[in-house]
RNA sequence: CGGGAUGUGGCUCAGUCUGGUAGAGCACUUGCUUCGGGAGUAAGGGGUCGGAGGUUCGAAUCCUCUCAUCCCGACCA
């Protein structure tokens, strides 16, 4: 394509609505433009690296044998009802009424649209097993978008759901869907790793996600230095490192703490380490308050606490509900003669004569002890993990780097099937519900996470296989007609070959052309210029690398599909 | 939803505290010079300062309300 055909405005400096590199550099290349919050518009650029990262998607989601659907992105409110995620969804779900006065909303994601057309379509094993997938816009009402394209409330994302009449073929299914997602991502250039998760409101008994490392991913994962071990922080597990001898309980004694509320004042009140030092959080569970009991030194997972009680939201209360719940200022909690219902981390059960709040204004209790003290309803591993944990598989060390969710896999079981009576006949005749898996990619969040992990201080420096051109060419004479006329014979040469090319045909000054060609990251350039009027020499530079190759202009051709040929193997 | 910040030509910002009728750089148009890392020069076009109301002889500037955007938190297939 020619530049001056092409809508690519760049821009000299980082807009000031942009924080995170991979917005400010979609925006300064002009790849993207944002229409209202979390909704963006992508341009000329920005819609061939789409295409790019859809097309890997495509002929891997071929390949692991599923086929391609497009379902509606408005659904009715009573299919949702149905699933019962009318409500569970909560307002993420952008809800409306046309205008006969009918329920809908705008689908954040299709199991329930899905598993409709199957249940309509399918009703023989023989039918199974299959895997629809789709790419499209998704949209959900988030919270509160942000970083570009990394969390907008509208996406484009693949999604993919696979229908089995059995475990085993639905693991199979899984395990197509795993493979699949290591090539694409894998082919898209991306440095990455499928981690353990916590399944969500997706429901569902397995899931895996596919993170790509990157300091200003939103989320952390734990991953371990020895072994294979990778989960994120709602799934990692924590071990509670057991009593190592059990030390004689000391007499329980109620200790004066004016005005100390936090752990840290607390310890340094009574000089004792936060590790002694047993802390009380109250959460509001579906709308009760629940207290947790932690190690002063550790925090609470809320996910891990959500799923132990079975609650839809989980919350801390706030001073004012935490008070109202259990009549004790916020600083002073402890578990003994508490009124609500208590709940206990792990660690917990390995600490002893551990320092308490007294649940009376500035004081505390000293050498308290579980089970003579006070009792608990359960426990269960409740915090987050640290650096200081320990591999839950091989007791090695654990590092816990940054991470941008790019693909997540579910394998769902019968949670959608049964709650939408969608049903099969078996091979005896006998009625079942489809084992059913989903499987999503960000599809425009991988091009940012492309981005985030690929940049330096010019600019972008696309894998080659995602970057919307392959080549650029920078005509440089721009009132010399031999360079002018190489030029223009090089692109055509190249895109007879097949080579997605570029050609900077602007009548602009060298360091302009220069500037545009590091911003938009273009993996390869080639210059024509003054070097080619002394000498016939064009020069082939190498965005990542730097590196300058120089070559006789009847050459350049050759020594490009060899340089491209290369960089893709 | 809680906390913080910001809205002034297309972009980045100054001016607001201390009211006096809108500026700079970049971008854009035209001419001349220039042409290997975001040129120089001259002449131009474009904004009633997010919106509404109020105070005042007079409001970008002060007051009230409102809308939007961004950041932190909670949240998140």
């Amino acid at each position: 394509m020619l530049f001056t055909k092409l809508l690519i405005p760049t821009l000299k400096e980082n807009p000031s609505e942009a924080d995170v590199v991979s917005h400010k550099l979609l925006m300064r290349a002009g790849f993207i433009r944002k229409l209202t919050s979390g909704v963006y518009s992508y341009l000329p650029l920005g819609l061939m690296t789409l295409r790019k990262i859809e097309r890997i998607v495509r002929e891997e989601m071929n390949a692991a044998g599923a086929q391609e659907v497009l379902l509606p992105m408005v659904q009715p409110a009573d299919l949702w009802a149905e699933s019962g995620r009318l409500q569970k969804y909560g307002p993420e779900l952008l809800r409306f009424k046309d205008r006969h006065g009918r329920e809908s909303c705008l689908g954040p994601t299709h199991e329930e649209v899905i598993t409709d057309l199957v249940r309509n379509n399918i009703h023989s094993y023989r039918g199974l097993p299959v895997n629809l997938y789709q790419i499209q816009t998704k949209f959900r009402d988030e919270i509160r978008p942000r970083f570009g394209l990394m969390r907008g409330r509208e996406f484009i994302m693949k999604d993919a759901y696979s229908f089995d009449a059995t475990e085993a073929g639905a693991d199979a299914a899984y395990e197509a869907m795993n493979k699949a997602y290591h090539q694409i991502f894998s082919r898209c250039g991306l440095q990455f790793r499928a981690v353990e998760a916590d399944t969500g409101t997706i429901g569902g008994s397995f899931s895996h996600e596919f993170m790509v490392l990157a300091d200003t991913g939103e989320d952390t994962i734990v991953i371990c230095r020895q072994c294979s071990y990778a989960a994120n922080l709602e799934k990692a597990a924590c071990s509670a490192a057991p009593l190592s001898e059990r030390r004689e309980e000391k007499p329980l004694s109620k200790i004066e703490t004016p005005g100390k509320r936090k752990v840290d004042a607390v310890c340094d009140f009574l000089k004792i380490a936060p590790q002694n030092l047993l802390k009380t959080m109250v959460y509001i569970a579906d709308g009760r308050p629940v207290a947790v009991l932690l190690r002063g030194d550790h925090e609470v997972q809320t996910v891990k606490l959500k799923n132990m009680l079975g609650a839809n939201e989980v919350e801390l209360a706030s001073d004012q509900e935490c008070f109202d719940a259990t009549g004790v200022p916020t600083g002073y909690l402890g578990p003994i003669g508490l009124k609500i219902p208590v709940v206990a981390d792990l660690t917990v059960t390995t600490m002893q004569n551990f320092t308490t709040g007294a649940n009376e204004k500035n004081f505390h209790y000293l050498n308290a002890n579980l089970g003579r003290d006070f009792t608990v309803e359960k426990t269960a591993d409740l915090r987050m993990i640290t650096t200081t944990d320990h591999c839950p598989l091989c007791g090695g060390e654990l590092e816990l780097p940054r991470g941008i969710e790019v693909g997540h896999i579910f394998k769902l079981g019968t949670a959608y099937s049964e709650a939408l009576n969608a049903k099969f006949l078996d091979s005896n005749g006998q009625e079942q519900p489809f084992i059913m898996g989903c499987y999503g990619i960000g599809v425009s969040r991988v091009m940012a996470a492309a981005i985030e992990q690929n940049h330096d201080k010019d600019g972008i420096v696309f894998p080659l296989p995602i970057a919307p051109f392959q080549v650029i060419i920078l005509n440089l004479g721009f009132t010399d007609d031999a360079i002018t006329t190489a030029a223009t014979d090089l692109y055509q040469s190249l895109r007879e070959k097949g080579i997605d090319t570029l050609l900077d045909d602007r009548d602009e000054r060298p360091g302009s052309k220069f500037k545009d060609a590091d911003l938009l990251g273009i993996p390869f350039r080639v210059t024509i210029g003054k070097r080619f009027s002394a000498d016939g020499i064009v020069e082939i530079r190498d965005r990542k690398h730097g590196e300058i190759t120089e070559v006789p202009f009847a050459e350049a051709r050759e020594m490009l599909t060899k340089m491209l040929t290369e960089a893709i193997i």
